[in-house]
DNA sequence: TCAAGATTTTCTGTATACAGCCATTGGGTT
DNA sequence: AACCCAATGGCTGTATACAGAAAATCTTGA
């Protein structure tokens, strides 16, 4: 690999932290990363050149994580050609969580009419075990917090897997991709919020039914459990919007007001 | 724009004939018609030399084909780099066409509750009225169905619209993107089946009640119609297996029959 | 004859040069 | 002063050179 003599030293000491993948792979990470933290005005082309200087290296992987980026729908495509930071009316942003629940609910119906190899629901089920002493009362610090949000996406995930199919799985973490229909992410918006723990423990409970239903093969009930439990999201997407917090919610700067 | 001396004829000639587009959508249109056509062997890698040879031009806008075939999941990332063609279980085909039938009914649902244009519900209905003479009794020609394709896929194009959703139509047309996941991929399987009209009837059926159901704002029962509309989907499915003929169904080579 | 290692070849990932296009700006005209 | 045209600058799309890695082939030993 050739070193650009132009990096600059803070583009040094990311790229260490993301040590391992190829250029366009740490391009891709980083470019998210600028995206929802509101480093790149949004609406405007995006000059691969400025690009270039930022991440210190050569157009080619840059252009490779743009177009990545724009296919999972974070940049917009621009008729005259490059692409610019896509924002997101309220409208859409709801959208993208009914897609979520919608999709989620596919993947319980057919895990309940398909059947779960049993080794799946054990850990799935034990991935729920390992949220519940989170939830005990008194104890919601931070760390709790954060590991609510990894216990979280790994219950999902491995919800999106039970359905055993390998397109359906893909297309859950595709629509997860975008930020806020993400199953976790707007869990810290009511971190600080005196209902926080009560929201996390029905949602808990929703995890637990849907459990239940799938391994009693109720694949309407499962269906309609985790469309349910995706209008969480909703209720915490009003919060965000009522008092935006960009550090506790990345990408919610992408999200128009005016409509 | 340097036009390189590699330049095979054929190239050139069949460039000719997708006129328009940059030089990376040309290379994707083509690259998506041979590996529908089946001349891309399946599973090994396909080397990015050999389509220049064959697509005569660079390998830049061919690497940016590449790219987006496999977000849109025709190839398949090889862990050693490149991409190979991807081929489909039965099953994975079935559940292509469910997750079709899933985002439909939840598009139906949502233009079902939000409400829909009168113009759009207008142009909707005479989509469906242009179909109905192709169906009369005995006229069912070649000219017939492959005007029944088009307009069957136009209406399905703007029921994803009428949901007002840019982010859900976008993710049916990513989805039926994959041939046999598209509303009109299976259609020609049965085309010389004696059953082949009562079939159309039958869809055509299905298309008014939903746009019934919309207007009369049963966002369930809009839902729940289109979903069951994706079904006949499954049945071409079941057909195009025991009977595969290429030439009618692009792409039915690249499912698995083994599993 | 088969297997394991070394060598060569081929391929992908990356960097960079080049050309056309778009936008912006400056000057000229009405 | 306002508007239109032209020139210029920057930017994207494309082609190509290069290096590292993986695969294929050849060679050598048991």
């Amino acid at each position: 690999m050739l070193t650009s003599p132009l990096r600059t030293p803070d583009a040094e000491s990311a790229d260490a932290a993301l040590e391992g993948g190829s250029q366009a792979v740490k391009a891709q990470l980083r470019l998210r990363e600028l995206i929802l933290a509101g480093h790149l005005p949004a609406g405007t082309r995006i000059a691969e050149l400025t690009l270039v200087e930022r991440l210190g290296m050569s157009r080619t992987p840059i252009r490779a994580a743009l177009m990545r980026l724009g296919e999972e729908g974070l940049l917009q495509a621009l008729p005259g050609g490059g692409y610019a930071v896509r924002t997101f009316s309220e409208r859409e942003v709801a959208d993208a969580i009914e897609l979520r629940g919608t999709l989620e609910g596919l993947a319980a119906r057919l895990a309940a009419e398909r059947g779960v190899r049993p080794v799946l629901m054990q850990e799935a089920s034990a991935c729920l075990d390992q949220i519940d002493p989170l939830l005990q009362p008194g104890g919601l610090d931070d760390a709790h917090f954060s590991g609510y949000v990894r216990l979280n996406a790994r219950f999902h995930s491995m919800l999106a897997e039970m359905a055993g199919s390998a397109v359906i799985a893909r297309e859950i973490e595709r629509v997860s991709g975008l930020p806020f229909a993400s199953p976790s992410g707007f869990v810290g918006v009511q971190a600080n919020s005196p209902d926080a723990r009560d929201t996390l423990v029905v949602a808990q409970h929703q995890h637990r039914q849907v459990l239940q239903a799938i391994a009693q093969r109720e694949a309407g009930r499962a269906e309609a459990l985790m469309r349910e439990h995706s209008r969480i999201a909703h209720q915490h997407l009003g919060l965000a919007l009522k008092n935006p917090q960009p550090s506790v919610m990345p990408g919610v700067q992408l999200i128009r007001h005016e409509d």
